[in-house]
DNA sequence: CGTGAGTTTGAGTGCGCTCAAGCTTAGTGG
DNA sequence: CCACTAAGCTTGAGCGCACTCAAACTCACG
């Protein structure tokens, strides 16, 4: 693989690549660029297809580039809890660790843009254009996880799967900028078993307050996996979060 | 304050710092060293005295020099979750955001190393050895976090117990090398309401499952808040996690 | 002693789980 | 074109774990 000079318009050159700007590389400059074009090599998963169990070795690091994978810890006895989910330009690995401390699994096809592990570390030490983008995006899955924490911890079933729905909707909105959040339409883009493991729940309690949100009016569904939200301030008092706007940023 | 030359002995000198070798500034040189010298101010708190509320400015960054203090969110009916315990050389606030996400409470007295947060910025861009030791920092408790939602998500109110004493009893022995794991005893510096807060319960719960654990006899109680563990791998076991060792080195 | 915070214990309730059956939808092959 | 199947989802009945409300106990401290 040529260190330089792919071809113009290469899909897999870095200048290229759809997630080149908010992905660890982002504050990356050209030179720093070109060694990771080095030391990449992309993978491909389909959908279900497991990525690391915990308890493995992971000899390499990546960026997800295309689709979605979850994070989860699944007990001796079944117990599913996810506790993360990778969308594309998010981190997946961790440096200093040889061995997964979850599994990660493809929720839809999946695409990594992977680097070995150990001459990572390295870069991580010598680019510091790197390390303080994986530490600025460290910092927001903390803050994302501590936030599931209080919905794991504290709400009830109705709560949480209202609280899911307002973060779908969100991404949905932030996508589709001049969106005026009146009414709003969006793809549930994962089973009710996702997410009761998302949640925290059962499928069949997760299914009833589905129900019972469409029977309150909350929400308006299509097919079973399109949600139609009429008043989007009215989900969000479902969701019993602090009414006035969010602490994150 | 003078930047450097402070007496030596001067117990507000990063040398006789307790926390020198974990906390943010690990790596630093000495030439570092005296750059955060001339940055920081102590502050101290009383027990129970809110250090930021969830949505308060944050001028000032902080490390955990002394004692124990708790991140937690509070709902607008009162239900409130722990998500976090910052123990002495842990890092409080978090760089590139002015608004706190959590309240910060201080659970003991507290002693905390503070820089305010605009220069600290400044500083993690051009002294690589801060930001890295802040990102093995926050990788850390974002694995511990994930570990807490499982347990807030899929475990029982005995196996949260038990999970719960588990950690504190590691800490023990962390504390104290060369105790062998046979027989363990250490102190629960928390009251029922914390551990509730922490766990997802309530405060009866955990009253009633502390007291099925002493009944069955995987621990023993000498005060209240006086733990002793005859058989740690009984008391493991009893937490629900994977039984050979774990994931998080 | 009296006070108050922290804790334990009891009685009863209800939310979310379990177990079980039935429905919907899409895909497959006769 | 219509079984037939299987996966995903919904609905129902009943139960049990953890919650709520209430009272009593412990212990440090004035």
């Amino acid at each position: 693989m040529p260190i330089s000079g792919r071809p113009a318009g290469d899909p897999q050159a870095c200048e290229n690549c759809p997630i080149r700007h908010r992905a660890v590389c982002a504050h990356c400059e050209s030179d720093e660029l070109e060694v990771l074009e080095g030391m990449k090599s992309y993978k491909t998963y389909a959908p279900g297809e497991p990525v690391v169990w915990a308890g493995d070795p992971m000899p390499h690091v990546a960026s997800v580039v295309n689709g979605v994978a979850s994070i989860s810890r699944t007990m001796e006895d079944g117990r599913r809890q996810m506790v993360g989910l990778l969308l594309p330009s998010d981190f997946l690995g961790r440096p200093g660790r040889s061995q997964a401390a979850f599994d990660v699994t493809a929720a839809t096809e999946l695409t990594v843009c992977r680097f070995e592990r150990k001459p990572f570390e390295k870069l991580l030490e010598t680019t510091p254009s790197i390390s303080r983008r994986l530490l600025e995006m460290t910092l927001d899955e903390l803050d994302a996880a501590r936030e599931w924490m209080v919905l794991l911890g504290r709400k009830t079933a109705r709560e949480k799967i209202a609280s899911l729905l307002v973060i779908l909707a969100r991404r949905e909105i932030s996508l589709r900028p001049g969106v005026v959040p009146g009414r709003l339409s969006f793809d549930l883009m994962i089973t009710r078993e996702a997410m009761a493991d998302y949640l925290g729940l059962t499928i069949e309690t997760v299914s009833r307050q589905i129900t019972a949100l469409r029977k309150d009016g909350v929400i308006e569904l299509g097919t079973k996996r399109q949600i139609t939200v009429p008043d989007f301030s009215r989900l969000m008092d479902e969701a019993g979060d602090d009414s006035d706007g969010d602490h994150i940023a």
